[in-house]
DNA sequence: ATAATAATTGATCAACTATTCAACTGTCAA
DNA sequence: TTGACAGTTGAATAGTTGATCAATTATTAT
């Protein structure tokens, strides 16, 4: 095995800090899901279907006119977002009704682009 | 073609809905980089190390020490997280501290968090 | 100079993902 | 009940990505 394979392989390791770090971290089941989050908002055809439901409830047909994409595509990530309980939905008649399923959403967006933005 | 494949072929599309959302809808570019930005989040290694450096200043081996991983994989993430502008590093002697180059971050993890344990 | 350690890098591979395609279900109107 | 449309779904594919491996650079101490 070589050297560098191995985890850490220092000889000053800063353990103190280590420690002290270690102690505030959530656990890995909460980093886990937190980074699952925060995927649901990685791709911009997502980012661009929660953008616009946070301004409207929409149907599936209104969003592929919107994003211009096709509605098997479109149904596909809202599925993914219905899944990461993001959006929920309504029937009425032939349409299917998507809305936000949680208000911190718009928060977490408006951070996003304040960073972007800086 | 089949009909299915074409954007939109409804009868009603709700475009007075779709207008409007389109007028607030940020444009594509900035969406683009929104959904970057959380990219660089979106996956729990990262996650983890933005935690990490938020609590304080680490060089690589103490992140791999504290994640249990090899340096390798940890530098090709902090590079990530460089290249998106997150982190920023100094070199001291052989070790390179590394930290967080932006303040919004916390905020944004901690919306997240207050999201999935809602 | 040389050896040793910290960190970076490029290539590779397996795993994952977003879209497309084609077929399907559910609802309504004639 | 038949046809048309809104939406869903599974399989296939093309593209992306995270960790590993091996080699390399940068810095320090001897």
């Amino acid at each position: 095995m070589k050297r560098d394979d191995m985890i850490c392989d220092c000889d000053v390791v800063h353990a103190d800090v280590v420690e002290a770090v270690r102690q505030i971290m959530p656990d890995d089941k909460e980093l886990y899901e937190l980074s699952d989050f925060f995927k649901a908002l990685a791709d911009s055809t997502r980012a661009k279907i929660m953008w616009a439901l946070d301004a409207n409830e929409m149907c599936v047909c209104d969003l592929a006119v919107l994003l211009n994409m096709t509605k098997s595509a479109i149904s596909h990530q809202l599925r993914y977002l219905r899944q990461a309980n993001l959006v929920k939905n309504r029937r009425d008649g032939k349409n299917v009704f998507y809305s936000l399923a949680d208000d911190h959403i718009k928060e977490i967006f408006e951070k996003g682009l304040v960073h972007i933005r800086e």
